[in-house]
DNA sequence: ATAATCACCTGCTCGC
DNA sequence: TGCGAGCAGGTGATTA
């Protein structure tokens, strides 16, 4: 379910909940996630302080003197605060249990999601190594993307969706800050001109600094840390809006399949 | 190196 | 009401 916008609510809701906290407890009912669950997971981290919550990319991550928890939602993942004795449903896979008596409960129906644990000696994780910038920060701009597309022929929306470019811009936000910036999702990354990367990279922080703002997007049932549904889907103007009329000409938005990904356009509005 | 496809897994919706 | 097909917020691995 989530895409940058998800992740970092989760890290807001459920950080307050873990800072200072001990490790009680760590109970693993279904170790096989995209990789198998570290089966020294639960001796790593009990007894130990947490003392924040960090995101890269769509990585959550609980970092330790000895080592860093890294977290991943996958399509379905989602990370809740509860008490430690609330009943389990059918996919929560994990609980972290709190020295406060609230635990952080792992739930991923899909199970595309990951919980790794990565002692401090090594370094970088390899799945941390080769990421892209992060979208909200100033290393990511118009020049940045302009300057990493010539040469390549794949679609703008695939290049955009790319975690060695950029990271956390998953299908939703891609679709959208491409219709905010009016390109043509399947124009070719290599020829797309400096002024239109620009607007582009622009159209990407505003769509995701707002979504955050409002707590992300629910499609289906995600939920923030703190139980609590995102906003932003009431605001979404092409994705999952295929056959429906542009909010801007109102002419019927086309949806075709770019990448194996449902890709949502104006054909008028977006060159 | 880049591009396209496959794979992982469950649940839901749609059409018949 | 039941059943198969297709699709879903991600991304590493594999193949040309």
């Amino acid at each position: 379910m989530p895409e940058l916008p998800e992740v970092e609510t989760t890290r807001r809701g459920i950080e307050p909940h873990l800072r200072g906290q001990r490790v009680a407890r760590v109970i693993v009912r279904h170790p096989q996630l995209r990789w198998p669950i570290p089966t020294d997971l639960a001796a790593q981290l009990t007894g130990h302080v947490i003392s924040e919550v960090q995101r890269r990319a769509k990585y959550l991550l609980l970092p330790f003197a000895h080592g860093q928890l890294i977290m991943h939602l996958g399509m379905s993942g989602s990370l809740r605060i509860v008490p430690a004795a609330q009943p389990v449903k059918k996919h929560d896979h994990v609980d972290i249990e709190l020295s406060s008596g609230q635990a952080l409960r792992f739930t991923d129906p899909r199970r595309f999601g990951a919980v790794l644990w990565q002692p401090t000696d090594t370094e970088l994780h390899p799945l941390l190594a080769d990421l892209g910038p992060e979208p909200l920060t100033d290393e990511f701009n118009g020049a940045y993307l302009f300057e990493r597309s010539r040469g390549r022929s794949a679609a703008v929306k695939t290049f955009l969706m790319d975690g060695h470019i950029v990271v956390g811009v998953g299908n939703i936000y891609a679709n959208e800050a491409l219709f905010s910036a009016g390109i043509r999702p399947d124009r070719a990354a290599g020829k797309i001109s400096l002024a239109r990367y620009e607007a582009l990279a622009q159209e990407v922080k505003v769509v995701l600094a707002r979504s955050i703002k409002q707590g992300g997007t629910t499609l289906r049932d995600f939920v923030g840390g703190d139980g609590n549904p995102g906003y932003f889907r009431q605001q979404l103007q092409v994705y999952g809006r295929g056959g429906e009329a542009c909010v801007i000409c109102a002419t019927v938005l086309d949806e075709v399949r770019l990448g194996q990904r449902s890709t949502v356009y104006c054909r008028r509005c977006q060159r």
